[in-house]
DNA sequence: CACTTGACCTGTCCGC
DNA sequence: TGCGGACAGGTCAAGT
């Protein structure tokens, strides 16, 4: 489900809502998304304050003033929602909405501070975790040492960006552009948008791209990105928010679950195949394999 | 080492 | 309506 655009937004929406809460109480059920020692989460998560929410690729990280961080990973279908002290749901509840009362059925964990407002951690398909590290010790776990840089940071350059792929020569670029090693935060919606607005083909190799086309997925994947965050993320089935709500940059893709419709570009049919193991959607007139 | 495939889970949708 | 199979936005371990 979530990527970057999706994770960054949640970031945003946790940034603004949970700083300066007390955690006072926390449940869970399979220990498969919560794998966290009973000793450490009584000693450094609760009663500790919520004092920073970043994120580095894909996770993010809810900062405590016991110098621990929850690390958590939405993968497929994780969301992580707010809920203030006695919202009511139900009727009436905003339509762009996609969950209702809380905890449900894929509540994985409950937050509850110390001021009567929850956070809950929702995963339909049990992929997500969250983890108790300390803070320093984040940057040493084996993702973060091997993931690469942040595609939107303002000092990172096309050549940069070029650079980063050269040891994926014989690579399909889709299969290039998703692995977290190159590039940090591209999944399967934003790897197929932004191969279209380049106007490349997912399979042809990294190898046989030209210093041009690179530069075009550059551009046209801080585009796709930016916009998608300016949306709110992307809510093809489950994504939802720091609220709760959808984003809408789903509105606004060119080729992703377009299959059957026009190119914007060119009005040819969008087509779908499996590339690098995923759905993958192309204009097959703008995007040429040779 | 680099690349591909299957597994992890649950829910939904589509065809018979 | 029921049932089986395919598929879903991510990542890792195992395979070639």
């Amino acid at each position: 489900m979530p990527e970057l655009p999706e994770v960054e937004t949640v970031r945003r929406g946790l940034h603004e809502l949970i700083i300066g809460r007390v955690v006072k109480k926390v449940v869970h059920d399979t220990p498969k998304s919560f794998p966290n020692a009973a000793a450490d989460v009584e000693q450094f998560l609760i009663g500790a304050t919520i004092t920073d929410v970043r994120r580095r690729a894909k996770v993010l990280l809810i900062d405590l003033s016991t110098d621990y961080t929850l690390v958590i990973h939405l993968k497929m279908t994780g969301q992580l929602v707010f809920r203030a002290k006695d919202v009511a749901f139900g009727a009436g509840h905003p339509n762009d909405s996609l969950i209702g009362e809380l905890p449900d059925r894929s509540t994985r964990v409950t937050f509850d501070f110390a001021d009567g407002s929850h956070l809950y951690f929702n995963d339909q398909r049990k992929f997500g975790w969250v983890k108790l590290l300390p803070t320093l010790e984040v940057p040493n776990i084996d993702f973060m040492q091997r993931v690469g840089p942040e595609p939107l940071e303002a000092d990172f350059t096309p050549e940069q960006f070029r650079e980063r792929f050269k040891r994926k020569a014989k690579s399909p670029i889709k299969a290039a552009l998703l692995d977290q090693t190159v590039i940090a935060g591209v999944g399967n919606i934003y790897a197929d948008e932004s191969l279209w607005g380049a106007k490349i083909h997912p399979l042809r190799k990294v190898g046989v791209l030209t210093d041009k086309d690179f530069d075009r997925l550059y551009y046209e994947l801080r585009d796709v990105m930016n916009l998608s965050i300016e949306k709110g993320g992307s809510t093809d089935r489950n994504y939802v928010n720091a609220e709760g709500k959808k984003g809408s940059y789903i509105d606004f893709a060119r080729v992703f679950r377009r299959e059957g419709k026009p190119c914007p570009r060119c009005g040819t049919i969008i087509v779908k195949f499996k590339a690098a193991g995923r759905g993958t959607h192309i204009c097959p007139n703008c995007q040429k394999l040779m």
